[in-house]
DNA sequence: CTATGTTTAGACCCTC
DNA sequence: GAGGGTCTAAACATAG
């Protein structure tokens, strides 16, 4: 099976599923959503065989985004103003992929819920109550993402703010790529510890995924990027999320009322799932700048870490 | 009108 | 061979 990272691809097609291409697409982004466009655009930067038959893979990839469970439709809020909505990773999407392989999961994803608040009981009065509260945290936040000074935070953690989380997003770029940086004796080589730890990787990624941060793609944004200049406090970028100049993520709804949701979500609202709750730690990068000082115990980002927050299960 | 999102269907491939 | 994942195509609906 093919690997990642060991040539550019140029024009052959890439050995990434659609739904790997899109993942890599959504974890690249610091808020870990991507607008539709900005998702094309990220696969057609790196893989020039993308460019073309544009019609027929993008009609793929929307398919892929609707269709599977692991993706989740975040709406824009109306200062968010643009076509069409978000898409991120459910975060329990889990270790979709084995062996190395981003051609073929082992299982397919699927979530076991209907949303969040079903899964609570929540009657449509505490449903608004908590879709307020959940403005208003990102309120908050939005505000702190203006201060440049504030205290930084955790980002998406993928699990490094807790040292009893082992939860890593499979898809997450600092995590495909630590793949493929196995050390002798075992240890890998941990691309997030390092960005944690604040060291530049962008030497080591340029040759483990040269098509994501090959030298001559310093123009293609590179993909983790956590340039402080960008970003504020939270992790949220100070200039756009993407695109726009917005600096308030949408609050994230899973549209799908799949039967399953998110079957474990008896925690809500305490425990809300981070990535659900769109608590800003939850989708803004693991950076330097986001190190060590945040997270209050018991703080939202926990839950994306917690197996029991919000399970999903890979379904067969 | 175009981009986006949903759904259905068939073919191909892989794993069990 | 069955079942499941992926890819492709197409039709349709909706929003900007």
């Amino acid at each position: 099976m093919p690997r990642p990272g060991r040539n550019t691809y140029s024009d052959q097609k890439p050995p990434y599923s659609y739904i790997s291409l899109t993942a890599m697409a959504i974890q690249s982004c610091p808020e870990k959503m991507l607008p539709l466009s900005e998702i094309y655009k990220f696969i057609m930067d790196r893989f020039p065989y993308y460019r073309e038959n544009t019609q027929r893979w993008q009609n793929s990839l929307r398919h892929n985004l609707s269709f599977n469970d692991c993706f989740i439709k975040i709406p824009r809020r109306p200062d968010q103003p643009g076509k069409g909505s978000f898409w991120a990773l459910h975060p329990n999407c889990g270790d979709m992929f084995e062996n190395g392989s981003f051609l073929r999961r082992r299982k397919r994803f699927k979530v076991i819920t209907p949303d969040p608040l079903a899964a609570v009981g929540a009657k449509p009065s505490e449903a608004a109550h908590y879709l307020q509260q959940q403005h208003a945290k990102l309120r908050l936040s939005a505000l702190a993402a203006t201060g440049a000074h504030l205290p930084p935070v955790a980002g998406y953690n993928l699990g490094a703010a807790s040292p009893a989380s082992t939860f890593k997003h499979p898809f997450a770029i600092e995590n495909i790529i630590a793949r493929e940086y196995k050390v002798p004796g075992g240890l890998a080589f941990s691309a997030v510890q390092s960005v944690s730890a604040g060291y530049p990787l962008h030497g080591q990624l340029s040759s483990a995924w040269p098509h994501m941060y090959g030298a001559g793609a310093a123009d293609t944004a590179a993909p983790i990027s956590m340039a402080s200049a960008d970003y504020g406090a939270y992790g949220v970028p100070i200039k756009s999320l993407c695109h726009g100049g917005q600096t308030l993520p949408a609050i994230p709804v899973p549209i799908k009322a799949t039967p399953a949701s998110v079957a474990g979500l008896s925690a809500l609202p305490h425990h809300l799932p981070a990535f659900l709750s769109n608590s800003p730690q939850s989708l803004s990068p693991t950076s330097p700048h986001a190190a060590a000082s945040q997270s209050s115990p018991g703080a939202p980002s926990d839950a994306l870490t917690s197996p029991a927050a919000l399970q999903s299960v890979a379904v067969h």
